[in-house]
DNA sequence: CATTCTAGATAGAACGTTCATTCTAGGCTA
DNA sequence: TAGCCTAGAATGAACGTTCTATCTAGAATG
């Protein structure tokens, strides 16, 4: 009783720093990228003091792997939300409408925070590391809501047929970000139904995939 | 004779120059992004002195803006490209062939790039302009290259129509870039099948709209 | 044709600022 | 009282930019 609760209060007022320190750390990259975010300007939105801060991070390299961890987070609810809403069986329907809210979160804030992860992915290794690990991670989950979704039609697919569908759709998702970068008057809206569109042809060709390879068993 | 080559012979060591320091630019940009490249280093790699490029340009925003402008120039000559090898009539081949050639790109040198100069793109004005500008000179080209494509197949297409179109296969090119900075063992050929289908899905459903619309005609 | 002149080309030191990080010291909690 | 929490000054390096000075190529001059 007297350990435990000492423990827990120090984790969690820690806890509570951190997370402090990265939501603020959060909103500065966002405004201004990783390289021209200060410490000093992390410390003030923070409202914390420089020191503080290097009490719980090593140096500045630590609090951008923090965040992009937590994005990771984000991600991993963003498959569990389509996870739920396709239970009824209709994939297409969830990965569509969940577009919509992917959508809303990504114009709003997230679009330029992903956009500098991914770039900076491209090479800083440590970095690189992370994202890599997390996509390993969405990736699978998204090879399993395909298999459950075949298996709700009674078919079955090799996880390996399905990789380069997989990559592409990822790709258009990943896309769109860019997209809204590049051309900021596109209402997101307009394009629904061409990206309905090109799921469903995309999971329809994985389910003639997948006839053929049960009846060839 | 005495003004014409004297002016075009200093505007060429001026252009020689800007030329040097934006393609030593480019490599620092890759290596190490916008904002953690010095003056100094980019004066380095081009061989000349720190005075020397400030002669030539105003400041470090200058130069970002100046590679953002020669990347504009890449993606033109890839519609270019594309255009070319699309004569034929089958632009589905001549994209995904032109995929293959865009990736290798791609992926020896320019994603880095690419991702760098969207991500800049998101949160810096100046070039959010001129990389605006790009994408709506690039969209226009594809818009007429789709229509060149419809036809030759004596159909007319609305060019509102394919707008949400032409964005979803927009996202899945630039999608790609993130894609193999997300799962670099990915190995490009895989998913070539899969965005063949997309594609040709894509361009079959964008002809049935032209047709009603020439039967509605 | 030899010389002078001039404007741009080029180098590198100098400047003031800002940065990431460390250090020191006081404060709070258990 | 012991140990973490917190602040903010101190430090040294690196940065973008400016400044000054030298140099060079080619135009003008005689």
């Amino acid at each position: 009783m007297t350990q435990t609760p000492d423990t827990h209060h120090e984790q969690s007022r820690a806890a509570v720093r951190r997370a402090q320190v990265l939501k603020a750390a959060t909103e500065c990259f966002r405004l201004h990228g990783f390289h021209s975010t200060s410490i000093v300007q992390i410390s003030k939105a923070a409202g914390m003091s420089v020191g503080h801060i290097y009490h719980y991070f090593a140096n500045k390299e630590a609090i951008i792997a923090g965040i992009v961890e937590q994005d990771l987070q984000q991600v991993l609810m963003f498959c569990e939300r389509i996870r739920k809403n396709s239970a009824g069986g209709d994939l297409i329907e969830a990965m569509v409408d969940d577009l919509r809210h992917f959508k809303q979160d990504m114009q709003e804030q997230d679009i330029p925070l992903t956009l500098e992860v991914v770039a900076e992915a491209a090479r800083n290794p440590a970095v690189a590391a992370i994202v890599q690990a997390a996509d390993q991670t969405v990736q699978l989950r998204f090879r399993e809501l395909l298999a459950e979704a075949m298996q709700l039609r009674g078919l079955e697919i090799d996880e390996k047929e399905c990789v380069g569908t997989l990559e592409a759709l990822s790709a258009l998702f990943d896309g769109l970000a860019m997209r809204l970068v590049r051309n900021p008057q596109l209402d997101p809206e307009t394009c629904v139904p061409a990206l309905r569109s090109l799921l469903a042809h995309a999971l329809e060709e994985l389910a003639t995939k997948a006839r053929r390879k049960s009846s060839a068993h």
